[in-house]
DNA sequence: GAGTTTGAAACT
DNA sequence: CAGTTTCAAACTC
């Protein structure tokens, strides 16, 4: 089924002939309707503009026509979706202030060819410097011509360069193991002497990681290359954009799903399964044994890497430097046996408060029955709560008795939320119930509990303690969790400052591996001319001597 | 601001 | 497809 291309109106003569009538780009209605629309001329798309590229203001709404299924077709060329950054990055003063979107200089392609940035992002020239214009409404025949002309040459021309993760193919995004796809140049960059760490790398340029689709040598616009964390450091300071990307690849690695961030990593990862088996099965040793696999992968050659079902090596990701992403200082602290560690605990605390809870009621109960025979004490909870865990706003207004929790300061006073009681009682149902728990587990304590206790406030009413002491114990946790991360944040600073003794150190004293990427082989940083390019990516340009 | 460098686009 | 040329932006001085 043929579908538009994303960023891609097809400015076929029919279409823009049957549509020209309803493009009008003087028309202030239309040009709001142009405002309002990003979809970048997809049919039917959602908004699909990564926050990275909202963060850098690359959308130009004002740039964009309004494109809907049967409706219009366009007199302008094609609407990628993100204008170059070159463009944008002269939109702003330096003092911050918003400032017209930079004008073109051309000088012999009469604005209509690529090398008109104006052209290229699919906009007529208003203001721009340029000389011999053709790219304006007076010249619409020839522009239109060069429009055909451009796509005849190439079809994806106008389409923006830079995709983020809608825009990918599903097995990119299924590579990607998630949704945190980072945007990536379609084409890929050339580079050959800049490293992609300046604006003649459109990569560095968008303000993205270089991909595998980059076939650039020396690349130092990799996630962990301190050349390039400098240069954000540097220039890019205040960046959402990195903002985003870091947060991002932290998120994945906190969370353990990835925690190499970027498509190269994630393509090359098919390769590291096969030589490793798996990633998943040791996650503590992943980092340690990507790092070695990318050794190994740089010592195969690509033929043989190629004879591997799903690899490419025809790219600089497979064949460069290792692109390490940001991994969370978390994200090799937490493992799945903490996890369940956490769990087993949480649940021996919430038993352990249980029984104490019980023997209390119990303790209560005798008392009751010797000093009261009409009224129920209200000593511990300060109000009658139904055994219901849908609701919420009864739920929120349980104070519970602090005089009773040991340890639970922080919480001790607070109301349960409904949301908690919500898990916990579906907890109660599958976790505690399912865990083979032992006789006086929660469920049995609660309901002997409801069991023994009048007016059938048993269960509800232990909730608020149970919480109290189980958050009191994830506090705790939180608190070791913290304080890894801050040694191990710690560990990782050294590291960067003496890079050799931290290359050379990934287990660090109390076992915990160091998994912050380090520093680029030493020939990445040492010689970055000819030897590192020659000698991490086989497949080079001839030498240039421009 | 002029000159140089760079890499994408265009061309052969 | 590879090599060369053209071009304009980025960069340097």
């Amino acid at each position: 089924m043929e579908k538009i291309e994303e960023g891609h109106f097809p400015p076929k003569k029919a279409e823009s002939e049957a549509a020209s009538v309803q493009v009008e780009t003087d028309n202030p209605a239309k040009k709001l309707a142009r405002q309002l629309d990003f979809t970048g001329g997809v049919p039917g798309q959602a908004l699909t503009v990564s926050l990275q590229e909202h963060a850098n203001q690359i959308i130009q709404p004002e740039q964009h026509i309004l494109l809907m299924p049967m409706q219009q077709a366009p007199v302008l060329p094609p609407q990628p979706l993100i204008r170059p950054l070159s463009m944008q990055s002269s939109s702003e003063a330096k003092d911050g202030t918003p400032k017209k979107p930079k004008q073109c200089n051309c000088k012999h392609s009469r604005c209509l060819k690529l090398y008109c940035e104006c052209f290229a992002s699919g906009i007529f020239c208003d203001g721009c410097n340029c000389a011999n214009c053709h790219n304006n409404v007076e010249n619409e025949a020839s522009r239109q011509e060069a429009v055909e002309a451009t796509l005849e040459r190439n079809p994806n021309a106008f389409r923006p360069k830079i995709a983020s993760s809608p825009h990918g193919t599903r097995e990119e995004r299924e590579e990607a193991g998630d949704g945190l796809v980072l945007p990536k140049h379609n084409k890929g960059c050339h580079c050959k002497k800049s490293g992609c760490l300046k604006k003649y790398c459109e990569c560095f340029q968008a303000n993205i990681l270089c991909s595998e689709n980059c076939r650039c040598m020396d690349c130092k616009n990799f996630e962990g290359n301190e050349e390039r964390q400098a240069h954000f450091h540097g220039d890019h300071a205040n960046n959402m954009a990195y903002l985003q990307q870091t947060a991002n690849v932290a998120i994945t690695g906190a969370i353990g799903s990835s925690g190499y961030g970027s498509p190269p990593v994630n393509k090359n990862r098919k390769i590291q399964e096969l030589f490793s088996g798996s990633m998943i099965k040791d996650p503590v040793h992943r980092l340690g044994q990507f790092q070695q696999e990318n050794q190994i992968k740089a010592s195969v050659p690509p033929s043989l890497l190629s004879s591997i079902p799903g690899t490419r090596v025809s790219n600089a990701a497979a064949l460069g430097p290792p692109k390490l992403n940001y991994r969370s200082l978390l994200a090799d602290i937490i493992q799945n046996h903490d996890i369940k560690e956490l769990c087993s605990v949480l649940i021996v605390y919430a038993q352990e408060a249980a029984k104490i809870l019980s023997d209390e009621k119990d303790a209560s109960l005798k008392q009751a029955k010797h000093h009261r025979k009409a009224s129920y004490p209200s000593s511990g909870v300060g109000k009658v709560l139904r055994d219901d865990c849908s609701t919420g706003i009864q739920a929120e207004s349980i104070m519970v008795d602090d005089s009773r929790l040991d340890g639970a300061d922080v919480s001790a006073e607070r109301p349960i939320s409904p949301g908690t009681l919500a898990l916990m009682c579906d907890e109660q149902d599958t976790t505690f119930t399912a865990a083979a728990a032992p006789p006086n587990d929660l469920t049995s304590l609660s309901n002997n509990t409801s069991s023994q206790l009048p007016h059938g406030q048993g269960r509800a009413e232990i909730y608020p303690e149970l919480e109290s002491i189980v958050l009191a114990q994830t506090r705790d946790c939180l608190k070791k969790l913290i304080t890894l991360g801050e040694i191990k944040e710690k560990k990782c600073s050294l590291m960067v400052r003496d890079t050799d003794s931290g290359r050379q150190n990934n287990v660090s004293s109390n076992g915990i591996v160091n998994t912050v990427p380090p520093p680029p082989p030493p020939q990445q940083k040492v010689d970055s001319g000819t030897t590192a390019a020659n000698t991490t990516r086989p497949k080079v340009h001839p030498p240039d001597g421009k």
